[in-house]
DNA sequence: TCTGGGGTCCTAGGACCC
DNA sequence: TCTGGGGTCCTAGGACCC
């Protein structure tokens, strides 16, 4: 039998909540809530400990917790100092292993390793970690550590807050079998529904169920459902950045639109929103999607492929507008959110590389745009135009640099 | 008093081709 | 005549995660 894995599952507890705290220690042991804003249609996206304890969990709305707990603070959500904090959280992974998968802003999984002496190294491991997170960043870290990526999470979500669960080789089973379904990442409240249906609670019982009987709620993922119920998970941890496929920003109005003129002002906006940021990826996108949802929380969606692929926001915004119009025209109902999403991406250089003119005239357009966006940044302005890139934050040079780094790379992979 | 925003993956049906 | 079957692409919708 070869060596047992150990991989190590961290979840940085409350975080958005957690680093307001860091950054106000005068709101240390008061509830507090990071979300839209009060009054609003926002959710909550993350609540201390305190706030939790009037039973406010995240993705509740934010009115509801303002009944539970009018006297709670309620912040903003601040995007880019929580990335700045998961920076330097991740800097302190990677120097405890070079396998660091990131699963999101707030949580990794690491495989410690090659060998490690069980229960010791894992531990020692998971101790130092925790310890380094507090010193350096003033941040509470749950810790999971097992066999495999699914029962080091799960121990991770028993753990929390502020804790360190280890389940040694062998214990797998026995640890997962006692808990509901929904404890197991990829059975959420439908699955766990039909489950129960069928007299299923447990992960036990979950085991013990013939795999072809999961079918019917599972489909093909049967036999791996199956199979991580009995703690069972081949799974690498792999670190590599995946590119993104697809790219798309969504609203929801302070009050819902019924103007077709409204409407197709907020799909300008988020096609321009979306667009800006492929650029900044370096990419481009043919299917333009959109997403429509009304007042009655009636949700439905429309894509179309483009004839070729674009990085250009009113390209966008002119498909993305007339899908949306279809819908409307069927439903003509007040529009509570819009969404637009661009997939099918590609690096903008494959094209340069094939020698297509497309791709370069966009990247000409663009330094015009930049070059815009720079005079109103010096005069201070806000001169607002719609279809440009205003507050586009990259430079056109450092975007040529960066096309020209994937057209090398796709040539020495491809070529 | 309602129900965010960023994504990924899967399924299912129809078109189209061979 | 009355009817095939596999493969692939496209679209719509939904489940799930943080």
């Amino acid at each position: 039998m070869d060596a047992q894995r150990a991989v190590l599952h961290a979840d940085l507890d409350a975080f958005f909540a957690a680093a307001e705290v860091r950054r106000r220690p005068e709101l240390a042991g008061k509830p507090l809530i990071v979300g839209g804003r009060p009054g609003g249609r926002g959710v909550v996206s993350s609540a201390s400990y305190e706030a939790r304890r009037y039973g406010i969990r995240s993705g509740m709305p934010i009115r509801q917790a303002e009944r539970l707990c009018p006297q709670a603070v309620f912040l903003p959500v601040d995007f880019a100092y929580y990335r700045e904090l998961a920076a330097q959280f991740r800097a302190i992974l990677s120097d405890l292993s070079s396998l660091v998968e990131h699963l999101s802003i707030d949580e990794a999984c690491l495989e410690l390793g090659p060998a490690p002496r069980w229960p010791e190294e894992p531990a020692a491991a998971g101790r130092r970690l925790r310890q380094r997170v507090r010193a350096e960043l003033g941040l509470n870290v749950t810790v999971g550590i097992a066999t495999n990526r699914t029962v080091a999470k799960v121990a991770a979500d028993l753990a929390k807050p502020d804790g360190l669960r280890l389940i040694p080789p062998g214990q797998e089973a026995t640890f997962l079998a006692p808990l509901p379904v929904d404890y197991l990442p990829g059975i959420g409240p439908n699955a766990a529904r039909r489950l129960r249906e069928l007299g299923v609670r447990t992960l036990g019982q979950l085991a013990q169920v013939p795999p072809y009987w999961l079918r019917v709620v599972f489909g093909r993922r049967a036999e791996e459902v199956h199979q991580r119920a009995q703690g069972i998970d081949p799974r690498p941890v792999t670190p590599e950045e995946r590119a993104p496929k697809s790219i798309g920003h969504e609203r929801t109005f302070h009050r819902d639109l019924s103007e077709r003129s409204e409407i197709r002002q907020a799909l300008r906006e988020l096609s321009e929103k979306t667009a800006r940021e492929m650029r900044l990826e370096g990419l481009q996108g043919q299917v333009v999607s959109v997403k429509v949802r009304f007042d009655d929380f009636t949700t439905l969606g429309r894509q179309r492929r483009l004839a070729r692929p674009t990085i250009d926001g009113r390209e966008i915004a002119e498909a993305a507008v007339g899908l949306a119009f279809e819908l409307l025209d069927e439903w003509r109902r007040p529009v509570r959110l819009l969404g637009v999403r661009v997939s099918g991406l590609a690096p903008l250089a494959v094209q340069l590389a094939l020698f297509d003119p497309r791709p370069l005239r966009a990247l000409l357009l663009l330094r015009a745009l930049d070059r815009l966006a720079a005079r109103r940044d010096a005069a201070g302005a806000s001169s607002r135009r719609p279809g440009t890139a205003l507050g586009y934050p990259v430079g056109p040079a450092r975007l040529l640099v960066s096309a020209l780094e994937r057209r090398s790379s796709v040539t020495e992979d491809e070529g």
